[in-house]
DNA sequence: CAATTTGAAATTGTATACAAATTGGTATAA
DNA sequence: TTATACCAATTTGTATACAATTTCAAATTG
């Protein structure tokens, strides 16, 4: 008994305000509607939060949690949530309610398939258009991956690591290139936090620099190659025995 | 009780019930909840509609309107509608309303080179995986497209070719595979319907036949190039220069 | 005590109500 | 005539109200 009724208004509560500090949303928004909608908001949010690590895979998603903490009606979280399912990335089952996508092991197969098929394809796209502008910016990108693991920040160093291949979409000029393999990082981000073993990331960024020479070599199959052993390293560092712990407050 | 019938306001009218005859709704769903929702049911359905060709691109969808002709409220149109426009088969602009996607000539280039490396790399992971049954099931295909054209009955042909990638997506197995290349294909739909020029549909279905040939003979990098320039000369036949007429009513 | 029933709280699905923005036409002024 | 200001009707964005389903623990029964 928490609330008083099926209403999601701030009430008369106090430990909402609790609620609100404790993981307080970004920007309410001064005036709605300047430019942006209250729903693409909290999905931003949401999103954001997924790839950022904040929210863990399995995590349930209750509506009315979610309409405190963003202050907004229940219209809009679902709204929110619904897109975010379209993408797989929410799970939503009829009546039960949204949570975290868990991919399980056949579906994080599945995701990898995916993924290779599409940066090799990304490649084969950039290699064609590729200036030696773009080379200059990757190897800065580089320049600063090794800085964040000589300093060992690893979170800074994954953030990093990520940004490099969405870069290589970037460069391809291909908008739709680029949502897609965001969607597919931000999966696989989900299914390394299931499944994630140790690993080697000096071996990661060693394979970042070698995929950039090769591209300034213009060697398009060679750097395909790297990239497909690339992203299979990753997939074989994961381990679908770990047990998996269900978030539950 | 419940609909108390004072749905989404009738405004004042008769054109409404002309509209709602003109394209009644597949069903209308005796008991709502019997697993499915029924943003599903209009989901499902405004998305058949487009790979159908019964929504040609630009057409503005009202929600109103919507909400009539399946005889909801607008809240589950918005819904649906929403989850559409995160496929990019809808386009949304906030405070403007929605409508179908009609994808500009660079949108549909993107479109098509997407399409192109997702086609590779589903021929690539099929190579390994399909059997003599999947290519008895292939030759069927054929013959059924062949038989279509020989009646001269381009519409069934039409859902056949694309069946046919989607069979090949379907033999990998994957299904996110099946799941992206089934929103390619809706994209080409409203691609095609724009921009169609004459073309040669024989020659396609040869270009399928001699696909299937190549895959019998294990040549996978033959039946990529092929398929590759397949999709190209699909890509070529389109001129962007068409006149697009807006659908107003 | 184990298994089942049941019922109220919690949560989701759907409908409606209200607010804000856009649109289109008309009246007015330059 | 053209341009602009303004209002009313339409349409979309958001909030709330209500209905149906699920959950879970206490009560009941064997």
């Amino acid at each position: 008994m928490r609330l008083k009724s099926t209403v999601c208004r701030p009430s008369s509560a106090e430990e909402i305000k609790q609620k609100m500090l404790e993981s307080a949303p970004p920007k309410p928004k001064v005036n709605y509607s300047t430019e942006r909608t209250l729903d693409q908001w909290v999905y931003d949010s949401l999103f954001n939060d997924m790839t950022r690590g904040v929210l863990l895979p399995g995590e349930k998603l209750v509506e009315t949690v979610l309409c405190e903490k963003f202050q907004v009606s229940r219209t809009v979280v679902r709204q929110a949530l619904h897109r975010l399912a379209e993408l797989k990335i929410v799970n939503i089952v009829p009546n039960k309610g949204a949570s975290v996508a868990a991919p399980t092991p056949q579906e994080a197969i599945e995701v990898f398939e995916v993924r290779r098929g599409v940066e090799a394809a990304i490649i084969r796209l950039l290699s064609q258009k590729i200036g030696p502008i773009d080379l200059q910016r990757l190897q800065e990108r580089l320049e600063a991956e090794q800085k964040a693991l000589n300093e060992h920040d690893l979170p800074r160093w994954a953030i990093l690591a990520g940004g490099f291949h969405l870069a290589l979409a970037q460069i391809t000029g291909n908008k739709l290139f680029q949502k897609l393999l965001l969607e597919l990082l931000t999966q696989c981000t989900l299914i390394v936090a299931l499944y994630e073993t140790p690993g080697n990331t000096d071996c990661e960024h060693a394979e970042h620099v070698r995929l950039v020479e090769l591209l300034a070599l213009q060697d398009t199959e060679g750097a395909i190659k790297i990239m497909d052993q690339h992203l299979l390293n990753l997939q074989n560092r994961l381990n679908f025995n770990k047990v998996q712990i269900q978030t539950v407050p």
